[in-house]
This record gives C-alpha cells, sequence and structure tokens, in this order.
DNA sequence: CTTGTTTACTAAACAGTGTTTAGTAGATTT
DNA sequence: AAATCTACTAAACACTGTTTAGTAAACAAG
C-alpha cells in the first residue's frame, strides 16, 4: 500500500512547510508581530489549513521551541570536549549567554514565554529536550565533583544553583532590566558577575 | 482659580479609578486576559476615555508595573533591621520569591514582560523605582564588605550576580521550566539551591 | 468507466483585540 | 444669552486566533 505512506509522507512535508514558514516569519519580526494569517500568506495556503496540522498557535510555538533546543544543545557540544570538567562548565555558561544573546526569540520561547508551555499539557515525551539539556549540565557538576573541584554531593542541586544564576544574568539583560547601568557599562557588568561567580564557585563550591 | 484646582484634582481622581480598575482586573485574571474594554466595563465608562489618561495599554501596565515595585521595596523593608548584613541579604533574597510567588502578576510586569519597558522610551524618572530597589541589595552588600564578611571589592557586581541568581531562580520556577523535577521536590530543590548559594558566598565572596 | 466516499483545502464568519475619529451633551466663560 | 471649551462616547478601522460549512479533486468499489 504505497498509497498510504506517500500520503503520510506529504501530510510530514505539509507539517514541515508551515513550521519553517512560521520559524522564518518568528525569528525575522519577532513573535507579537507575526500571526497565523501572516504564516498561511508566506507558504501561499488559506489560515485555516494551518489548523488542519497544528492543534493551535501555541502547538505551533511549541514545535519552534522544540528546534531552538536542538540548536541550543548543539551549540553545547564544543564546550564538552575541553579537558578540564570545571572549563567545560564555565564554557557552557558562556554558551549559554551567547545563544540567548544571538537567538532571543528562540530564547524567549525555551525559556521565558508561556505559550509553548501551554501547549504541552499532559503530555510527558515532551520534556525530553529540556531535561537533555539540563542533564548535559548536571553531567558536567557531577564531573566536577568526582575530580574534587566541587565538595558539594548533590550534583541536581549545584546545577540547579549553576543554571539559576547564568539564567537570571541573560534574562534580566533581554528582558531590559539593567537599565540602571549606563548603556556601554551594561555588558561589563554582566560578565564581570558571572566571572565573580565562576570564581566563588571555584573556590568555595 | 480653585476651579482649575478642582479640575486637575478630578483629573488625577479619573486616572487613579482607571488604574485602580485596570490593577483589580490584571491581578485577579491575569494580563492576557485583560482588555482596555473589560476595564472601560469594570468603571462603567467607554473605552476611549481610557486613553483621554493613558497613552495606551502599555503606558497602563508601566502605571501598574510601579505600583508592584512600591509593594515590594514595602515589603523589603522588614529584612533591612536585621542585625547583620550577610541576614539582611539572605532575608531580602527570600523575600524577593516570596514576592514573586505571592504576586505573579506583578513579578511579570515588573521583571518579565516588556511591555511596561516599551512605555517608558526616553523618559529617564522613571527608573526610579527599580533603581531604588536595586539600591536596597546593593546598600546591603556593601555593609557586607565593610564588616569583612566579603572579600569582594565591587558591591556593584557582587550585587548583579547575587541578584541573578535569586531571579533566575524564580523566573524559571514561575515560567514553569522546571517540570524535569518530580511536581513534589521542585520547591525543594529552588530552596536547596538558594541554600548552597548562600553557603557558597558566606564563604568564597 | 461510473459510481460513492474520502481527503485536502478554503471562504466566510465569529468573537474578540488595541486604537482613532468624529460628534455630542453639559459645564464654563464671555 | 451666546459662545467656547471640556469630558465623554458611538462607531469605525484594522487587526487577531479559531471554527464552520462547503467545494473541488483524489481515491476506492462495483
Amino acid at each position: 500500500m504505497g498509497i498510504t505512506e506517500r500520503k503520510e509522507r506529504e501530510k510530514e512535508e505539509m507539517r514541515k512547510l508551515i513550521l519553517q514558514g512560521a520559524q522564518k516569519l518568528f525569528l525575522e519580526n519577532g513573535f507579537e508581530k507575526v500571526s497565523i494569517r501572516n504564516i498561511a500568506d508566506a507558504i501561499e495556503y488559506s489560515p485555516a489549513t494551518i489548523y488542519l496540522y497544528y492543534k493551535d498557535k501555541n502547538d505551533l510555538l511549541y514545535a519552534i521551541h522544540n528546534i531552538g533546543f536542538q540548536k541550543m544543545i548543539a551549540e553545547f557540544q564544543p564546550a564538552l570536549s575541553l579537558d578540564a570538567p570545571f572549563d567545560r562548565l564555565v564554557e557552557l555558561g558562556r554558551r549559554y549567554f551567547r545563544f540567548a544573546f544571538e537567538n532571543p526569540e528562540f530564547f524567549d520561547l525555551m525559556f521565558i514565554m508561556t505559550a509553548p508551555i501551554d501547549a504541552m499539557a499532559c503530555r510527558d515525551d515532551i520534556w525530553d529536550e529540556g531535561k537533555a539539556a539540563f542533564g548535559i549540565l548536571v553531567k558536567c557538576v557531577q564531573d566536577c565533583i568526582d575530580t574534587g573541584v566541587f565538595k558539594t554531593r548533590d550534583a541536581e542541586v549545584a546545577s540547579m544553583m549553576i543554571w539559576s544564576m547564568v539564567h537570571g544574568n541573560t534574562a534580566l539583560f533581554l528582558r531590559k532590566r539593567l537599565e540602571m547601568f549606563e548603556e556601554n557599562r551594561r555588558k561589563e557588568v554582566m560578565e564581570e558577575a558571572f566571572n565573580l561567580f565562576v570564581e566563588t564557585i571555584r573556590k568555595g563550591l
């Protein structure tokens, strides 16, 4: 029955077409400014067609959110080839921020907006990407513990602490909450705060 | 000329009426779900009237955002009466999270959403609240430095680091990004991460 | 090859959104 | 009493996400 297989394949291709159109518009214009009608126009289909392939707008955002996680995890890889576990950790932190800075719309979707999260109610397989990304961090921290760099015993808790710091730094900057610093000093203060954090946990964690 | 003064007063009262109606609805139903028309209905005026007192929706959100800062600063006060500077710092952190947990809509507006920030383009007096709140933290950190609890020299950078950790912790939780932890463990992990951070900076900052 | 059925798609409508425009009662001034 | 000004609103504009009803084309069965 090659016919149902072809249909299946065409359906999958259509999903991809919509996703790519949506992604392009989202990354170009930001989220708030992209509507279902825009996406439909871009791929030359009617708005209603999109609803045959995605439950709603959040479902579409969730799909893009996943692409973002794949991209981020890919960009994490080079950091993992560093020799010293602590160096790996620091490089992961820097890459987290760089990813956010270069892909603010992805970052929004992955860590700030609630929309894609709303789309994944009930389903469980759905946290795989987030888990994988966090898993990379936990493994790195565990290596630091195992090689005696850190004295803490709980890698998960330590990871949570580290992620919080790096994420907070990043999110406050991206959401323009550091305007109390002069524009030219802003990134410097962030960098110094990160470095201070690195030195503090190197000595005391 | 008591008449122009009365008009002035009435204008101010109308601004307050709108603001209170808006605030009530926002805190009750969340932001996404409150429209200008809802607010207009609640205070029994037409939607257009609101635009005679506030430039646009963002302007209104900015006004509420300010109320949030006043509330938060007020809730910070008791922490400042503690004797040891380090205890003050820890208590500030706990109160930051508690405020966010108990007033998620305010917290969103104050630290996550971009809408109120967009409303304050150009104007400068406008960062006063944010500056004041951050100032409380910096003073506290400076006290820690002065009493020899911290060895770092730069209170601003250290404050930025501390704020980042506490904010990151809070924001990730509020935006449901900790679903990789089982529901009952979630707050526990956060708490432990915070405590670990506190111990780490007590020893090594 | 002609039926009948299923599939893929869309035009139009629904119920909302933020915001602007034009116009009207009533208070204030002359 | 007439003219002006103020405070307000009805209605419209240009959007939004989503659903419904209906249509052409592709397919399956006789």
